[in-house]
DNA sequence: TATAATGTTTGAAC
DNA sequence: AGTTCAAACATTAT
């Protein structure tokens, strides 16, 4: 389900719920959430797919993987991995991934990591792709110390946009094209989040699920690619392979 | 109906 | 000891 633009959209619908005190919770999480019970939400933060419940003295993580859902003042059928009841209403979620953080969040995430966080650090992402010249653009993207938020679906439509094949070496791709790719996860990112908002992302992408090249009309190749072995879809015309 | 998909962690195997 | 890789988790659309 989700990329690191999604769960900002997340984040800001569950505003509500901020400085509010969690009157009862319920869940079938295997960490010991009977914690949260009488706390006040403090802040809601996300650090790419991360989405952060934060407490005085600890913060709860919840990653949705590939399949999480959420219902705010609804409920599903099944029973949520984690429920939070508020005076003002509830939240819910599902079939994700929940653990405490303990003491201070910032001890925890790198903020300058995420595409999406105002501390966004594009000449740091540069140093740590510097530092792998030997794997493939298609995998370095996808690491999450690096680009924290950026998906598959983001990874594909950044490589078409900037032009480099998935498979090429980080080493090999001209300066200039890599830091052409590090500014377009971030861009893309915000992008991606207005369409998603507007419910018409689907409608922009231009390679991700595609079949033909809307450059050159020439057929969109489909191969898992790299040590992650997650789908490429690619234009060998348009997009160049650097090895 | 079987398959595969916007993802990550874990632990066995090498 | 460091790496590699399959398995596990779990839902839904095609």
């Amino acid at each position: 389900m989700p990329e690191g633009p999604s769960i900002i959209i997340l984040k800001e619908e569950v505003q509500q719920f901020a400085g509010q005190k969690i009157i009862e919770v319920d869940g079938n999480s295997s960490i010991d959430i009977e914690r949260l019970k009488g706390k006040t939400i403090l802040d809601f933060k996300t650090w790419g797919k991360h989405f952060l419940i934060c407490f005085d003295d600890f913060t709860v993580k919840i990653h949705l993987l590939m399949f999480g859902t959420y219902r705010i003042n609804e409920r599903k059928e099944t029973k949520p991995r984690l429920s939070m009841i508020f005076s003002n209403g509830e939240l819910n979620f599902y079939t994700c991934s929940v653990k405490i953080l303990e003491g201070d969040i910032n001890l925890y995430y790198n903020w300058s990591e995420d595409v999406m966080n105002e501390k966004w650090d594009p000449k740091k992402a540069k140093k740590s792709l510097d530092k792998i010249p030997d794997e493939m653009i298609c995998d370095a993207i996808l690491d999450q110390n690096i680009f924290s938020g950026v998906g598959n679906i983001i990874k594909n439509e950044v490589l078409y946009r900037c032009k480099i094949h998935p498979e090429s070496l980080i080493g090999k791709i001209p300066s200039k094209d890599l830091k052409n790719i590090i500014n377009e996860c971030s861009i893309y990112s915000f992008e991606f989040l207005d369409w998603k908002k507007n419910y018409e992302l689907k409608k922009h992408w231009l390679t991700y699920t595609k079949s033909v090249c809307l450059r050159c009309n020439l057929p969109i190749h489909r191969k898992h690619t790299g040590k992650r072995n997650r789908r490429s879809f690619f234009c060998t015309n348009c997009q160049k392979l650097h090895v």
